[in-house]
DNA sequence: AGAATCACG
DNA sequence: ACGTACGTGATTCTG
């Protein structure tokens, strides 16, 4: 019988430093068991053993080595991240009815020469399988080894039996015990005799064969004067390292060695742990379907409620409830309430609707802990309603977003299987039919009953996990709470001047046409301009301009490049007027015609809370934080963003420089901070500092590069995009760099110490906790890699930043009603906060507003906000 | 559905 | 040597 025995730490060890950074939707690492897993798989394929054994160090105070200082002092623990993984890899082996092997007090070398040894003893061979080379003393006697290295990034297998080592070394296996003793093993921390190296000890073994007979001889003339004094000296040590080297074959094992029992997978436990660490193609290439696993979703009965009283009776049941799921869809025409096992569906079809508004009043009264997935869009149309959405006390939508904000999306179904391995039936309580009499409401109510627990089962995990995480202030102070400042921006919406609008896109369109037939003109016929394609065909082609560069499918026509060839044709200017009208007409005069609520001539758009990677917010249909400026004919767009009558104005106010002064505080670099607490122009007062020059006496030219590297910083630098950006060489901008980064040390320092830490950590964290996991870093890919380390660099800075001003939000917002003011916020733009005020309270809230901002964190490079106001956010600048 | 382009911080 | 900025969303064309 051939039996593999495998060296589990050293493989786990391996794998995870060998394979790039890799985690679950938990955020919990797994590159060490794919790793683990990926080498056990391919040594089951190559060597076919009747029988595997995994031996493990247990974490033991009473390892035998101990009893020498040396080694217990240079003896290094295991990474937080690899033993978080240590007791999954065990219950995947577990799973796959692979034999575990464990002994306290004994390291995993000296379970696996035992277990060779009495195999051998019983007429079986044995594989070994380590990353150790230590263990080839086992070489023989029916004991082959097969030493896994790292080369390259490739891991690579050595198979050693008595005679390829013998080749190699010289002597036998069994003589590495007495190399070892003699030159140490400083991985080892196996000392030998000092001064004595690698050519001198395998001489020794050559002319004396052990220790042993070293010290019996020598007084024998082959050995060197100087050698002779070294192995005086040092006899101890060699006694002391001969024992440390050799491997104890006599461990007390209780593992019935003889009698090992064949693999047995359990294939709904493998199913259900490969899932969970989202190992698709084990699951795939060993064959496991879901069939058996237990979806990890406890089965709830639907009830219907259909009378008010009984729905009263439910709610006021429910006060005294630790948490109640809850399924509120955006109609608000159903209800789903999870009690205990029991789902309770309530269709509004079945009650009046004065029962229907007082029973969604009384939900939502406060009295009642509710938890929902992806509550805003309920929030806002109780908002609409008239009723405040109170009670709402875990989102879990939003918790799954801070546990891991990098996935592409957070629907239920979508979390449902990823934290509970099931996959949800289809439910839209949004659609009529689904909620009618004539509908399939049966239908509707079970698919209801498994939402709900779904709900119920990822709070579970997900509440734990924001607790461990620590991101409990972020979560519940800060995410929530904003959740429903949102809703309520949503609801409000801003008030948009649509007769100016379309003037705006008439005369956009008067422009559009005398653009085109020029364009026409000059390519000598009719093409689509809006088709890249077609249009580098005319100019490349037809017009023969000077292609630049290209793209995956043609010819690159971006503005970089047609500006280049600006002074060469005189389409190229009329293209460039052209993509910018038919831009500014369709994006914006366009898109926004068409979201105009028809109810109150506002635009309500949606702020997206789990979507960026930063924590930052995002905003569709229609985007409202892409409204041009940077062009004075864009801008005017911002005309037709209005208050919503002459006695009311909009209030705006940008934090200044939040990302460089998030980064000065977070970098502590001195000579930042005091340029920020003095109140200059930053980017002026850098560029004094890199050119020791008085602040008088910096050039507009000074001052932009500053400007450009300022921004390079925060999102992670290279000399070659700064040369782009500011069109010097590339050795100039690393130049550049070097002064700069030299001039703000502390930053430097904070660029190097991110970096290293999120390569340990796999991670990176904001000041308030917000984490985005770093699997790039680990990637062998320069490229990815790269970019690991400049989203190291940047995300830190600007998810602290989105962190402040989020809490801004949630401050302003309470303030404003706390004072009884009917100012209200009605937009965000990253770093801009837009309020909507009576004239009345102008002067008021634009204080008020300032002070929040800048009150929202203290920071050593204080937080400066600027307000101003105007009827339109074009005026407010 | 993906690519290209361009609007914002 | 590697080939580059960080984070988004909407529109249009194309296969």
């Amino acid at each position: 019988m051939k039996i593999m025995v495998i060296d589990g730490n050293s493989i786990l060890n391996r794998a995870f430093y060998g394979v790039r950074q890799l985690s679950n939707h938990e955020g919990m690492p797994t590159n060490a068991v794919y790793g683990f897993l990926a080498t056990l798989f391919k040594l089951q394929d190559d060597e076919k053993p009747d029988r595997t054994v995994v031996c493990f160090d247990v974490k033991e105070k009473t390892f035998r080595h101990l009893k020498f200082d040396s080694y217990k002092a240079t003896r290094k623990g295991m990474p937080d991240e690899l033993a978080a993984q240590l007791p999954v890899t065990k219950q995947v082996l577990d799973a796959m009815g692979l034999t575990r092997c464990e002994l306290a007090g004994y390291e995993a070398d000296d379970l696996i020469g035992t277990i060779s040894r009495r195999a051998n003893e019983h007429g079986d061979s044995c594989v070994v399988v380590t990353g150790d080379r230590d263990s080839l003393q086992l070489v023989g006697g029916g004991t082959t080894v097969r030493l896994v290295s790292t080369k390259m990034g490739q891991t690579t297998y050595e198979t050693y039996d008595t005679a390829t080592f013998r080749e190699k070394y010289g002597f036998d296996p069994i003589h590495l015990i007495d190399l070892k003793a003699l030159m140490g093993d400083s991985s080892d921390n196996i000392p030998g005799v000092p001064g004595i190296g690698e050519k001198t000890a395998m001489q020794l073994l050559h002319d004396f064969g052990t220790v042993e007979g070293v010290y019996q001889h020598l007084d024998d003339p082959k050995i060197k004067k100087g050698a002779r004094a070294k192995l005086e000296a040092g006899e101890q040590s060699a006694k002391d390292s001969y024992w440390l080297a050799t491997i104890d074959r006599n461990a007390p094992l209780e593992l019935d060695v003889e009698n090992l029992p064949a693999p047995h997978m359990d294939e709904d436990a493998l199913y259900d742990l490969l899932t969970r660490l989202e190992f698709k193609n084990f699951i795939k290439r060993l064959g496991l379907s879901g069939e058996h696993a237990a979806p990890r979703l406890p089965a709830v009965k639907p009830q219907r409620i259909g009378t008010a009283a009984a729905a009263f009776a439910l709610l006021d049941g429910l006060t005294a409830a630790d948490r109640v799921f809850t399924l509120v869809p955006e109609t608000l025409g159903a209800l789903c309430l999870l009690d205990g096992d029991t789902a309770s569906v309530l269709f509004a079809d079945d009650f009046a609707p004065e029962d229907w508004d007082a029973i969604l009043r009384r939900l939502f009264d406060g009295s009642i802990p509710l938890v929902l997935h992806d509550a805003k869009p309920a929030a806002a149309a109780l908002i609409e309603r008239g009723i405040p959405p109170e009670g709402i006390g875990f989102d879990t939508c939003i918790a799954a977003y801070l546990i891991d904000p990098t996935q592409s999306g957070y629907d239920l179904p979508r979390v449902a299987l990823a934290y509970c391995n099931t996959e949800l039936p289809a439910l839209d309580l949004d659609d009529p039919a689904a909620v009618s009499p004539l509908g399939g409401q049966e239908q509707t109510m079970k698919a209801c009953a498994q939402h709900v627990s779904a709900v119920r089962a990822i709070y579970t995990e997900a509440a734990d996990k924001i607790e461990q995480l620590g991101m409990r202030k972020l979560y519940y102070e800060i995410e929530l709470p904003l959740m429903r400042v949102l809703a309520e921006m949503e609801t409000l919406g801003c008030a948009v001047a649509p007769d100016e609008l379309r003037a705006f896109g008439d005369k956009l369109d008067a422009r559009i046409r005398v653009l085109v037939d020029q364009i026409y003109e000059d390519a000598g016929g009719e093409f689509n301009i809006n088709s890249t394609r077609q249009l580098g065909e005319v100019l490349f082609e037809k017009l023969g301009l000077p292609a630049q560069k290209k793209t995956k499918t043609g010819y690159s026509t971006n503005v970089e490049v047609l500006e280049k060839l600006a002074g060469l044709h005189p389409i190229i200017p009329a293209i460039l007027e052209y993509r910018q009208l038919t831009k500014l007409k369709s994006t914006y005069v366009e898109g926004l015609l068409k979201v105009i609520s028809p109810k109150d001539g506002r635009i309500h758009t949606h702020f997206q809370q789990t979507v960026t990677a930063t924590g930052r917010l995002s905003s569709t249909d229609p985007n409202l934080q892409n409204i041009p400026v940077r062009t004075e004919l864009g801008r005017e767009m911002r005309r037709m963003f209005v208050a919503r009558d002459d006695d009311h104005v909009l209030i705006d106010a940008d934090y200044s420089q939040i990302e460089l002064r998030v980064l000065a505080h977070i970098s502590q670099d001195e000579h930042m901070i005091e340029a920020f607490r003095s109140g200059k122009d930053i980017h002026a007062a850098t560029a004094a500092k890199v050119y020791h020059v008085p602040i008088e006496e910096v050039t507009p030219q000074m001052r932009s590069s500053c400007k450009a590297v300022n921004f390079g910083i925060v999102y992670g630098i290279s000399d070659f995009s700064l040369a782009q950006d500011i069109g010097v060489t590339r050795k100039e901008a690393a130049e550049f760099i070097r002064t700069y980064l030299a001039t703000y040390p502390g930053v430097k320092k904070y660029m190097d110490d991110i970096k290293a830490a999120a390569k340990e950590q796999g991670y990176v964290t904001t000041l308030f906790g917000r984490r985005r996991a770093l699997p790039e870093l680990q990637s062998r890919n320069f490229n990815i890699r790269s970019f690991g380390e400049r989203v190291a660099m940047n995300t830190p800075i600007q998810g602290t930043a989105a962190d402040i001003i989020k809490i801004a939000m949630v401050r302003v917002r309470d303030r404003l009603l706390r004072e009884g003011l009917e100012s209200r916020l009605i937009l965000q733009v990253h770093d801009e906060l837009i309020l909507e005020a009576p004239k009345s309270e102008q002067e008021t809230a634009m204080h008020l507003l300032k002070e929040e901002m800048e009150a929202a964190f203290p920071m050593d490079a204080p937080l400066v906000a600027e307000a101003k106001a105007g009827h339109s956010w074009y005026e407010t600048k």
